[in-house]
DNA sequence: CCTGTAATATGATTCAAATCATAAACCTAC
DNA sequence: GTAGGTTTATGATTTGAATCATATTACAGG
């Protein structure tokens, strides 16, 4: 479930944590707990403008880690506030700053899933940033975003659900997905093969195309 | 210039490079060497579909780190090619990670380092979310991501460039923002002053605007 | 089981950003 | 200086995604 080095945290540096929708998990210049697994639910990260309007900097959804900065920073610069019914891990921030000044297979592995999530992050921009709804759907599910149900996928790639539910409808016709059931969409593989020209389907090079490995 | 613990990396271990337009920094596979600063100049990192065709994972632009996460990687997982004549900073991987053996405050450092950068790309794909062309503009520059000219802007919030002329305009119209002269945009404080509510005003809280500390 | 709510799905309409066209300002190289 | 390219800028048109409307399916709670 959770990756290295969260895996191997001792449970009391661990504080499981559940909030009701709307309730408030830290408010801008409080002192700083910890950073912060994302079971279940949606926490957004908001910061009041300098003319007085909310803007939100992060939506972090299910499995997805948030507040990283937050290790190296005495207070918080944004407000987090439950979107909806939320289970999270709060892990604590004195431990895991001990354990990088005194534990440098921690750190490694604490930077390592650093740099794997701005890669991820990284990519999904460069998917935003695709025009059509049916390329960026595609592109989105080449890169194994589509995980939950498709409502929080749309919002993901910053589409709007009737443009999803119709790149889907186009991406089928065209042979690219195959419909594997209500709200459940597959890469055609059959149409991959067809489509790869056989001088690479022979190559040696070893695509990294795990989605995991990324995140 | 260069942001700590950079800025301490003694000089044999920082590899300074000139690429011109079109050459490639690394290939997919390759072992890697070790991560980059991009002083000026555009590097594209590209990837092989498995239907053949290209996908930008990224581009990172001038006065930015890329391929953090080949320090932890044997294999570089994607092409690295240069879009325009540029200048980069390679950092030794053997020395980065010795450091982050024998060196808790260096890799502190660091790690605080991906964690800006992390909070900095998810500020920007919440701006990238927005719809409308002038909103996303304001948001963006409220971010501090006008720095370039207006050409490389627009690439950036995924805007056409007309697009982000007449959302210019628009907000000079509207009063959000003034036109130093041609190419150049400033944020209207006057107009800010004017719509914040004075309670906020006199508010105590600290804002992090802050730009660079993102990054 | 029934009821309310959310997710999935598709059709019709609207609207805003992309695209195409054009031009002036500026910058660089010869 | 001037020729060619780039950036900035604005107008006209097109296109595609958002929006609105509607319906079916699924699911949770009483």
């Amino acid at each position: 479930m959770l990756s290295s080095p969260f895996d191997s945290i001792p449970q009391q540096f661990c504080r499981h944590l559940t909030l009701e929708k709307g309730a408030r998990l830290f408010v801008q210049g409080r002192t700083t707990g910890g950073m912060f697994y994302l079971k279940t639910g949606d926490i957004e990260l908001v910061r009041h403008s300098a003319n007085g309007e909310l803007i939100v900097i992060h939506r972090a959804t299910a499995d997805s880690f948030f507040a990283e900065a937050s290790l190296f920073c005495d207070h918080y610069h944004c407000d987090a506030i439950a979107r909806n019914n939320t289970q999270l891990i709060e892990f604590d921030r004195v431990y895991l700053l001990d354990q990088f000044e005194n534990n440098a297979k921690f750190s490694m592995a604490l930077a390592k899933q650093f740099t794997f999530q701005l890669q991820s992050g990284r990519r999904i921009r460069e998917i935003m940033a695709i025009k059509s709804a049916t390329q960026r759907t595609i592109a989105a599910i080449n890169e194994g975003l589509l995980v939950g149900n498709l409502t929080s996928f749309a919002a993901c790639i910053g589409l709007s659900v009737e443009a999803l539910y119709r790149a889907l409808s186009a991406l089928v016709k065209s042979g690219e997905l195959v419909k594997i059931g209500r709200g459940y969409y597959a890469l055609n593989t059959n149409n991959l093969e067809k489509k790869r020209p056989s001088a690479r389907a022979n190559s040696k090079v070893e695509y990294f195309t795990g989605v995991k490995h990324y995140l």
